[in-house]
DNA sequence: AGCCAGGCTCTCG
DNA sequence: CGAGAGCATGGC
């Protein structure tokens, strides 16, 4: 099955999924020269797909291609899932008339025209990511994901290429502590994520049910987890329930951000960070996206993606 | 070699 | 409560 999605506002697919990129290759999220490959899984079935893109940063179209698709429902959900990996329901345009009053998101819009935030299609892959992130460089923590996947998840072959479904929690809530410390896990890695895991296994993690819920019942749920705190929560209202007005003021990353783009002598807290977002409203989580970009296009001269 | 990395839990005052 | 220590590991 063959499908093609339009793209409302700008796109450039390039910066945008760069992120799966720039720290280390996902093997559940694979993107290659011109191609971005994953497994969809619906009712019980995993079915690989691909899309490519074409058209410029205005006028850009996606083609999903899912060998084996068929019927109106997976058509639904596949286009659903491509939606969010590609963060298509972000409001670019009103996010830009707002960003060109700021000092320091005005002129990152030119630049960084057409970048979006990726979302995850699956509340459990984010929190694994999440907790594996924690505390440690992103290099270091998409290898440890890499390991995780290519151990526990499911291989699927779409072409030529590989690639791999997440990890089920049922898998991962079975995993010995020792395994993933053979990965280099630590100890307490290890264990949110096995904890994490029964969690969803049980059920506890559906996607509907949690897009449904307010942002500080989701926070207060989250957090009530071993493992899961307020910036893991920040983050998954952000990058999986696509939340617009939150900010991960916790954020190392985006500490440094504020204090390179607003900071004054001394370093803001983190209630002054989010404080200072908050009054973006419901494109904070845009801003911070450009923010992060920005730094790191600062960076390296190549710059560009999250 | 040593500091740092897009945190979290636990303990203590 | 709020601050601070401890955690474990790779990258640079």
């Amino acid at each position: 099955m063959n499908l093609t999605l339009g793209v409302d506002g700008p796109l450039d697919v390039a910066v945008t999924l760069a992120r799966y990129r720039i720290w280390g290759e996902d093997p559940a999220n694979r993107l290659d020269e011109g191609v971005f490959r994953r497994v969809l899984r619906i009712d019980g079935r995993r079915l690989p797909y691909e899309v490519r893109w074409e058209g410029g940063v205005d006028d850009a179209r996606l083609q999903i291609s899912i060998p084996g698709g068929r019927g109106d429902r997976m058509a639904a959900s596949v286009n659903h899932e491509v939606r969010r990996i590609f963060g298509l329901d972000f409001d670019l345009p009103g996010f830009y008339r707002m960003a060109k009053a700021d000092p320091a998101l005005g002129p990152l819009v030119e630049p960084l025209y057409g970048l979006r935030p990726t979302l995850s299609p699956d509340p459990f892959e984010m929190l694994v990511g999440a907790i594996i992130a924690q505390q440690v460089n992103l290099t270091f923590a998409f290898t440890l994901r890499a390991r995780l996947v290519r151990r526990y998840g499911v291989a699927a072959t779409i072409g030529r290429a590989l690639v791999y479904a997440f990890p089920e929690p049922s898998a991962l809530a079975q995993a010995p502590v020792a395994a993933l410390r053979e990965m280099q896990f630590s100890e307490r890695k290890a264990e949110y994520v096995r904890g994490l895991a029964q969690a969803a296994a049980a059920g506890g993690f559906d996607f509907t049910t949690m897009a449904a819920a307010d942002s500080a019942a989701t926070i207060e749920r989250l957090t009530a987890l071993r493992g899961l705190g307020r910036w893991t929560a920040d983050w998954f209202l952000a990058r999986c329930l696509g939340r617009g007005d939150v900010c991960a003021a916790g954020d190392l990353a985006v500490g440094k951000a504020f204090n390179h783009y607003y900071g004054r002598r001394r370093p803001l807290s983190e209630d002054a960070i989010r404080r200072r977002a908050a009054a973006w409203g419901t494109y904070q989580n845009l801003a911070v996206h450009y923010l992060l970009a920005g730094m790191r296009r600062g960076r390296s001269a190549a710059g560009g993606g999250t």
